[in-house]
DNA sequence: ACCCATAGTATACACTTGTATACTATCACT
DNA sequence: AGTGATAGTATACAAGTGTATACTATGGGT
């Protein structure tokens, strides 16, 4: 479909936005393979436009790499980053939402989210200040689980879940810290993946 | 540090090179803020890179969003999952070679890979049997960190690095497990990432 | 020998685009 | 009233930039 230069040239674009931040000019592109005339670029940005490999505007610099769809979802996943989660205080919501990308295989089936950890209270269970943790959205959960659960209709916290007779006990994973036994609450999410960076 | 006027700026900018894939230039800029100079979003701009918000050079639509960790994190990584590693044995190479996509802020600048980790040895520096690893390839360690230690030419390990006098300590994070002192160590990598699934 | 497609050159043109200078309006503060 | 900072306007200019026309060189097929 395309031939070994406008692969070439494929490359120095997507290198050039991917390092720079922006897409090189046609004269540039031109330089960088050895034409003398910006027409000789042009022509091969034209047929890298025919072949579905990139999007151009008529004006300075508005190449797009057409990424490869299948590629780049097969194997990860976008989620809303929703901010922050401590033990014992609401949800901190960031204002301006951002997406973070995750391997799929950290992802339940149902809708997830991310969120990072502020605190300890979880550290036995080996989740520590700092961490994200993938949550899927549901409603109920297992004894055991660590989830995402809303007290009182006003504080959000990650604890480990258990029903007791007539109440629910959430309990950290801290030995200094001591559970929480509640009526009123309301499971957000479950616990399906972590990351951390050292 | 910002005014809000530089905030909307600054959003109208991501959204844009998000949506088409390149930086608006500084008068559709002014244009989308209502101004009737470019001289006020050009200034702007200069206010919004003199508090580290973005870089611009002196050429067209050249302006490139500086991100923040967290945004850091939209970004993925495919790398070579090359296998399990375990206390005292030697790095388990799978047969067919796949890849995972990580999170880009998880890696580290130079050539990383994936290990999974077997065993509890590295439990109380909370990674856990079963946890991924993201191992950037190096030769030299600071004390004190998680690294992929090649001892006596045959077992890989994954041990917290310290050097002694004459020796080097390899110890692991699990209070029923001693250290090891070794001479003839490899240093393979370090620890950048984890990854867990629930 | 002839034709034709491909690849690149040379060059021109209009429009963008970043930048700079000079000026105006507003508002808080003394 | 005066001062200075901030924000925006008006405008000019050189360089960059995409695009188009015309031309050259090469090589393969008939």
């Amino acid at each position: 479909m395309i031939n070994d230069k406008q692969n070439r040239i494929l490359r120095f674009v997507t290198d050039h936005i991917n390092d720079k931040g922006f897409a090189p000019s046609i004269r540039e592109i031109g330089k960088e393979m050895g034409f003398a005339s910006p027409r000789a670029a042009q022509k091969h940005l034209e047929a890298l436009e025919a072949a579905g490999y990139l999007q151009r505007s008529s004006t300075a610099r508005s190449i797009k790499i057409v990424h490869d769809q299948i590629e780049a979802f097969a194997k990860t996943v976008a989620l809303p980053f929703l901010g922050y989660i401590a033990a014992g205080a609401p949800i901190e919501v960031i204002e301006q939402r951002e997406e973070m990308a995750v391997p799929s295989a950290l992802v339940g089936r149902k809708p997830c989210y991310i969120l990072q950890v502020k605190g300890n209270s979880m550290i036995e269970d080996h989740i520590l200040n700092g961490d994200f943790v993938v949550v899927e959205k549901c409603e109920t959960a297992d004894d055991g689980e660590v989830v995402v659960a809303l007290v009182n209709r006003s504080e959000a916290t990650l604890k480990r879940l258990y029903r007791e007779t007539d109440r629910v006990r959430l309990e950290p994973a801290n030995s200094t810290m001591k559970p929480i036994y509640v009526k009123d609450v309301a499971i957000q999410g479950k616990v399906r993946g972590l990351f951390r960076k050292f």
